[in-house]
DNA sequence: TATCCCTCTGGGGTAAACCCGGAAGGCAAT
DNA sequence: ATTGCCTTCCGGGTTTACCCCAGAGGGATA
């Protein structure tokens, strides 16, 4: 029994049509078509191997992934993604337990890197995808991580917040949302006004560009975020 | 004949099958997996209808579709795209030819809306996704539409230049650039400081934010214009 | 021709974003 | 406990981005 969570039909007609071809013998395959859908079914059917698309609506795929996980941590868990979003890979090192089971795929991946992933999960084994290698070392790069005050200040200012905005809604000083992103700018390798003579940046912008460029923050992430952003300003008021 | 552009295997391969199965009558298919080789594929093999994916190295699908039409008018041109992207119709838009002939499908298409658009592209008529038809109705609404100096000043922030900078760039005066972008943030509907005293806003990075998500711009348009920029700021100094 | 819109220009002002140094707090090491 | 290191926060300054006003030249439309 394999179940398979995805949206678009033709990844999952894709990714079914190859199990069948090369893992007959694991049983029938199911469908789920969101996030929420895949977390019942998961919790229905007990399969040990699930495969998740990241980006999908209602739920996404880390966060039905903790609640599989959650209830089930011995599910074998194969993410699917379009990017080598470091987003993700931030999200999902927190919600994976540190001797869990999983594998990490993306959608341009050929057939024999998804058989191998899933003969790898299926026999407890990791299986992580070549192209996020780096994004991975730089999870834990120490002058290249974001720490978590970093990393808040960057996606109010990519929602395009000012300064104060940002205080009010972290309950923090102006002052120390300006350290917060001062820091944010130098492990992004900004310039500043001194430095670099020859090319002038506005380092706001510049963060959410190279920020975007290196996978961490993304659209439909930033589309979370504001309405969340818009729900929590509505119940304050 | 038919030719088919895309650096995806699993897309060339989905399109393949699909175009073998509902138009076995019109020859051989012919592959491309860039859009220079998609260029002189179709100037050798003169087919009459070529499939373009918009996103590929070396030569993006609408500049192969305009070196195409310059030397073949007549061929017949689909476009394929991942995202409904205001970008791409905008720039599409100015290459065919008043009365050319082209289809634009997204790659979440089904089978039949894929086979529909083929068959009306072979019989001379245009083929457009709804999902974008709106996009195409913003690019003609006079309130909405980007003029060609505000969407200049778009891509500049978007990249992080400062005023200054861009208007060193632009060879313009640092007032001109701020009256482009006031216009600009008029049009994206963003409340200046005065008004809407419940929400504040960094127009200028509020201006890339909303532009993303309206699919103005995207990152891989900014990854080539950066590169642009680098390359000419390299000649003139 | 008259009208409209887009664009650039100018002066002059306010508020926001950025630069400098410094200091309180947590955490690890020895 | 002391030393270091890092993160985070604070205060006093400078620069940049945005605001309001008004006007003039070019281009298309009618």
């Amino acid at each position: 029994m394999i179940l398979i969570a995805d949206d678009e039909e033709r990844d999952r007609n894709w990714l079914k049509s190859l199990l069948k071809e090369n893992f007959a013998d694991n049983g029938p395959i199911e469908e789920a078509h969101d996030g929420q859908q895949a977390v019942d079914q998961a919790l229905k059917l007990k399969p040990p191997l699930v495969f998740l698309d990241i980006k999908m609506p209602h739920l996404s795929g880390i966060k039905a992934a903790e609640q599989i996980l959650n209830a089930l941590p011995n599910t074998g868990i194969i993410m699917l993604s379009n990017f080598s979003d470091e987003v993700y890979v931030r999200q999902l090192w927190k919600v994976v337990p540190p001797n869990g089971v999983f594998g990490y795929v993306l959608k341009n991946a050929s057939n024999e890197q998804v058989v191998e992933a899933t003969r790898a999960v299926l026999s407890g084994d990791c299986w992580i995808h070549p192209g996020i290698a780096r994004v991975i070392q730089r999870t834990q790069n120490r002058a290249t991580n974001l720490t978590t005050a970093e990393y808040e200040a960057l996606v109010c200012i990519a929602l395009g917040m000012t300064d104060h905005a940002i205080a009010k809604r972290l309950y923090l000083t102006e002052k120390a949302v300006q350290s917060r992103l001062k820091s944010l700018y130098a492990k992004l390798g900004i310039p500043g006004r001194g430095e670099s003579h020859d090319t002038e940046f506005n380092q706001r912008c510049r963060a959410v560009f190279l920020s975007t460029k290196r996978g961490l923050i993304n659209q439909s992430e930033l589309d979370d975020w504001e309405t969340k952003l818009a729900q929590e300003t509505k119940a304050g008021t």
